[in-house]
DNA sequence: TTCAATGTAGGTCATCGACCTTCAGATAAT
DNA sequence: ATTATCTGAAGGTCGATGACCTACATTGAA
């Protein structure tokens, strides 16, 4: 019988050695192969229209550009072509982001090549992969924030909550947010705590964390 | 005429992917074999006593952040053995370090295969490889004994402060630190102290900030 | 109208942050 | 050769912060 053309694969990375035995440990596979190798966002971008891959492997952080907003580009233009995001990074930091920006798995370079391969598959049958930590994360959120799923977990927060995330992401100490405010330190460390709640952090310095990101972000978005 | 036996090489990194993409550039070589690889510094250890390698080839960031430690404890034990680092982060900050603990080599991931392979020979043939940037720069400050400019001041850490500074940047809180450096809560204390003194940071949610920012984009930063 | 969500704050204990001191071993300077 | 200085490591104190719980008045929805 005629085999069925194998799926091409585009990988965007900018570590030669790693490009190498990621295409390596793919066309080993009888149904895979990889078209085509980039390693910055334009030649990335050209390959994608170029080549049609059916799917596009993609590392965040790359030389010049931050994969997201590759990922983010190429959602605009390719609706539906499937990317999974292979990172070096933890990816409770940018997982989600990466999801948000259109793609359909994150998986970390630290992971068995086992695991990757089977991300590979499940991103390309049009299904999500993410690490259990993460899904499981998402999926609680989404049980009870309702409506918004993808969308940013900053919706279910009140205002007041909303302006102290801000503050938080802007390096403020807790006295000093407590002051701007006019509210007792005990009623911003509430709220913090809410917060924290709402967003599935653990810990404060975690928070912190994402809140810089997120305020970050906001001022890229809105520009 | 019988060839000569094929020299040895153990490779220390934690990313399978990586692993493998070099372990097969290395085996494609007729005079190099991969004899080993290992994913952290105890298995590292171990592997160079048993396998006894002609040479190790190690990324500096490994799991528990302790690749220059591996360098150095290697060099103690195995004095001559020759070590190259091959590493994602900026040469400008690591490649020094590297080689003062005991490598005989630095190069990044972003380099291209046959530049890395040319690295490997060059080490294994005992002389020394690092990039022209970072010879120059040792050069000049061997000859005019300048001291650092004003450069990053980052620079100005030491190792220690360097892994705790980059974990404060992923955001771990102090006793998380400590845990995974296997080190006393008081001790990173005296770290952030003194990180916060040469940087010029007042208090720790500004150091934690300055090091998020850091670690996000230290790779873009480096010219 | 009862119940959940929101804004506000107090209490408690453990941990953290800031600042200071110590101390051994390595390097650098004189 | 012998001080300095640097680096790695850690203890002590005390006020600030974090984690977790409880409380309560208002508002809005079931």
């Amino acid at each position: 019988m005629k085999p069925r053309a194998k799926r091409s694969i585009l990988i965007v990375d900018d570590h030669p050695i790693f490009r190498h035995g990621l295409t390596q440990l793919i066309n080993q596979e009888n149904d895979l192969m990889v078209c085509g190798e980039a390693e910055d966002y334009h030649s990335a971008y050209k390959a994608v229209e170029d080549l049609h891959p059916d799917m596009v492997i993609v590392d965040i952080t790359l030389k010049n550009m931050s994969g997201i907003d590759l990922i983010r580009e190429i959602q605009k233009t390719d609706k539906g072509l499937p990317m999974l995001v292979i990172s070096m990074h933890d990816e409770s930091l940018y997982a989600e982001r990466s999801l948000r920006a259109g793609a359909r798995g994150y998986i970390m370079k630290q992971e068995a090549s086992e695991n990757v391969v089977h991300a590979i598959r499940e991103v390309l049958d049009g299904k999500i992969y993410a690490s259990k930590t993460v899904t499981d994360n998402l999926l609680t959120r989404f049980i009870d924030g309702a409506q918004d799923r993808l969308d940013s977990p900053i919706r279910a927060l009140t205002n007041r909550e909303i302006e102290v995330f801000q503050l938080i992401g802007d390096g403020l100490r807790i006295s000093e947010i407590a002051a701007r405010m006019n509210l007792s330190v005990k009623t911003i460390g509430t709220y913090r705590e809410r917060i924290k709640e709402k967003l599935k952090l653990d810990n404060a310095p975690k928070l912190m964390r994402y809140a810089m990101n997120w305020v970050e972000d906001e001022r890229r978005l809105k520009e």
